[in-house]
DNA sequence: CTTGACCCCGCCCCAGGGGCAGGGTCCGAC
DNA sequence: GTCGGACCCTGCCCCTGGGGCGGGGTCAAG
């Protein structure tokens, strides 16, 4: 009896903790071994088979519940249930690898947190000089737009990439963006409202039956961002609605 | 403030649970958004954005607490952070198709449960004609050699493969294994017990200084295994010791 | 004005162990 | 022959990362 194994011998060998063997024993996985006599566990060879099928199935991320039924069970059920487990095995790589390419994609740029189509369109709006904090909002506009409706943000995506094809949107884009940071009475901001009206009267948006907006517009107009606006374009605001005056 | 997000819209979103997001709330990863008038979360397209970066490193396994340190960490943290998960990703990856190739062995076989030496030692004595049941208690026993002393299981492992060229050695063994279904009256059996004497006095084990017996007599002669004698090996055991009486 | 989908909070549950306490035991060195 | 360190015993509570469920309130579209 002298070749019989003790917990510890029985773990390192399996490649698994004492206390991993203890709740398997728990479990019902592994049949309790006799004890010694001051009440050693004593395992045999066969615990060691048993145990390392246990490990194996478990490492494959099967239940134990799951690993003591198979164990149990005939060898074609195993043989099903091991093509099964690989099967998952296999896409969980695949997961994983998902999963690397996206944490390389953590260290910079909004590729990990729009569609990629959005992402290319920041980055051409990045080409075109606009800035920062534009792109930002843009980025966010798209982000809660996805949200609402992903169909409704893929044709408004497809508009939006016509518009800026228009060098006179571009220029009001550029503009409004500068503007944010100008002062409110800037002499440059009537100039700028007349445009951006003549702008929109020749182009009306061609969503007019669905009760949503031009996202172009609602880009240059209506930020509910908090905190995305500025004196200055509050003051575009109103000048763009025809009231000069205090408030609307 | 229409473009808001429930938590569920925003759930759906970045491709996690509510209650996730919730669980997120309370480690106090992702802040607690303002409430609408019915005490609904509303949430902004930063949330979303945070939520992603969350969700991106808890998938890759880093621990929810560590996720939050990092995600407060300045940029160089955070780099050498992702670089080192990148690291474990890839190995993790590589486990998992080391747990494939087990996986497969599980289907049969004694590769997974011994050392790819001793299985080719197992494959040679199949091929030999050894019995079944001596591999599998052949196998036993150098499970248990290994685990009492990995070095010395080494060490017999290639005296044994020499033994195993020994014409003489080799049909002893297979004499050994075939007595073992005899009768204990078997008229062969004194025969046996004389061939195996005059070969262990021509052979005396090198292990000498040792205070272990060659594993290769230990094979053919001291199975301790719980039921693994059989009739006519103990009459053989007494034939060799000398004792041709009843009992020893 | 209902009906189904959504949201709130709170509580308990799971796997697969880890850690620790408070004890007994074994074995090799001295 | 005894001492120290490594090993073993049981039992208990703890952790992560959520899932499930219950009992309730809410919203939006037909």
């Amino acid at each position: 009896m002298s070749g019989m194994l003790t917990i510890g011998r029985l773990a390192d060998y399996a490649g698994v903790t004492v206390k991993a063997i203890r709740h398997y024993h728990e479990r019902g996985l592994l049949t309790e071994p006799g004890r010694d006599s001051s009440g050693y566990r004593r395992y045999t060879a066969e615990h060691a088979v048993r145990l390392i099928k246990i490990r194996t199935l478990a490492r494959a991320g099967v239940p134990l519940a799951r690993v003591k039924d198979l164990l149990d069970a005939d060898p074609e059920t195993l043989t099903a249930a091991i093509a099964e487990i690989d099967h998952d095995l296999e896409d969980r790589i695949a997961q994983l690898r998902r999963t690397r390419d996206q944490l390389a994609q953590l260290r910079g740029g909004d590729r990990l947190f729009v569609s990629p189509e959005v992402a290319d369109l920041l980055d051409d709006l990045r080409d075109l000089g606009v800035s920062e904090r534009a792109i930002q909002a843009e980025r966010d506009g798209w982000i809660l737009m996805r949200t609402a409706s992903p169909e409704d943000a893929a044709l408004w995506l497809t508009e939006k990439r016509e518009l800026m094809t228009d060098p006179e949107f571009r220029a009001l884009y550029l503009d409004h963006d500068a503007a944010y940071d100008w002062p409110p009475d800037d002499p440059r901001l009537p100039g700028l409202a007349d445009r951006t009206r003549s702008w929109l009267a020749a182009h009306p948006s061609r969503f007019g039956t669905r009760p949503v907006r031009n996202p172009a517009i609602a880009r240059l107009a209506a930020r509910s961002q908090p905190g995305a606006s500025s004196p200055a374009w509050e003051r575009l605001a109103r000048l763009m609605t025809g009231q000069a005056g205090v408030k609307g």
